[in-house]
DNA sequence: GGTTTGACTAATTTACACATTCAGTCAAAA
DNA sequence: TTTTGACTGAATGTGTAAATTAGTCAAACC
């Protein structure tokens, strides 16, 4: 019987075959037997961890966000100001989405334009996931006095809303621009948008 | 012979038909006979304005932008605040563009998807034509005093950039969500801007 | 005369029949 | 009990002939 830790693995492994794939292949040309030869297992052990090619692919996206989560929450726990924190998260959640898709040659919506409806449900979760944690922070900063009051909620989807356009989606991260000039951009919004949440003086 | 006029008349009316055109069959299946019959001219006429149909479309695009731009100058020159000047040309510019192919089944980037590269470059460039304007009401709220320093320019690509997710691009008019939630994010996102753009009192 | 046109052409797209490939299953092997 | 790959219907690719279309230009039209 193979242990819980073995199951994980061969189900890390098999993601990481489906970035191999979908970089080379996009998701209509990966198929699921190219899949299972990558991996080492039988076409039909690939069923046994998922229940279909398109589960597959949107849990490979599901483990990039949740790295970016996890990232924001490591940040969010930091010991430097509020503010700061907020501009590392910005600039992790904009950053960590460019490298995870980077040695991607087309644009996400095109390579994945066959789960068009479900990726743009899942997005809103992301969103929504991703803006709890910008919440906790502004909360913090505003109980502390650092930060203006307001809706904390609607004011992590404005920081969110705000960088949004700098995400690899329907532009490759090719077209988005060199990652030196998306950090420089991330941190002029963020800046701009912490100068109008930061408490007056 | 047409006076100059006419010949602006046909421009124009040869817009409106590739509006219509458009917005039910998208670039591919929209034919030039269907063009030319819907405008009540010979096909080879259409080609007496415009040297080919990726060009018509282009010069469609390029018409909504100068649109928005006209009404960007116009408020531009309101006898109001800088900050409530550059807050209703933010939400001009992102309504307008949402009125404009509210019409459209598809998402623009499809519907276009054959003049992508092309389109691509054209973004760039309406983008730094709409920072100008800005750009300048920028410029006169820091001599007047009202708005804290830095480069106008840079400011004014921060005010696009945050709100260029609420365009209609990847996302069809009716994804991107209602005309008045729209509205609310925009004026989210501009309020929130304008609040670390105002010199602080 | 200049202006407008639609028949024309090369090139692309479609339509269709057929072959191949594929996602997902499940009986058998391990 | 777990893993597998041969199997199946559905989907996709392929070859090819027919149809459509972007763009042209000689003739028709004022």
């Amino acid at each position: 019987m193979p242990t819980v830790v073995q199951t994980i693995e061969v189900r890390e492994a098999i993601l990481d075959a489906t970035d191999r794939l979908l970089s080379n292949y996009g998701y209509k040309k990966m198929t699921i037997d190219d899949l299972a030869r990558e991996v080492g297992i039988g076409k039909g052990s690939v069923y046994l961890h998922f229940s279909s090619k398109e589960e597959i692919v949107l849990s490979h996206i599901d483990r990039i966000v949740e790295r970016v989560k996890k990232q924001l929450r490591l940040i969010a726990k930091a010991e430097v100001s509020t503010a700061e924190r907020l501009r590392q998260m910005l600039l992790n959640r904009v950053l960590m989405r460019f490298d995870s898709v980077q040695h991607y040659t087309q644009n996400l919506n095109d390579l994945l334009a066959d789960l068009r409806p479900n990726l743009l449900v899942r997005r809103k979760r992301y969103f929504t996931e991703e803006a709890e944690i910008f919440a906790g922070v502004i909360d913090q900063g505003q109980q502390s006095g650092e930060l203006s009051e307001g809706n904390s909620m609607e004011l992590a989807e404005i920081f969110l809303l705000s960088s949004n356009s700098l995400l690899p989606f329907s532009l490759s991260s090719r077209e988005l621009g060199n990652r030196d000039e998306i950090e420089e951009r991330t941190l002029r919004i963020a800046n701009l948008l912490l100068k109008g949440l930061e408490k007056k003086q």
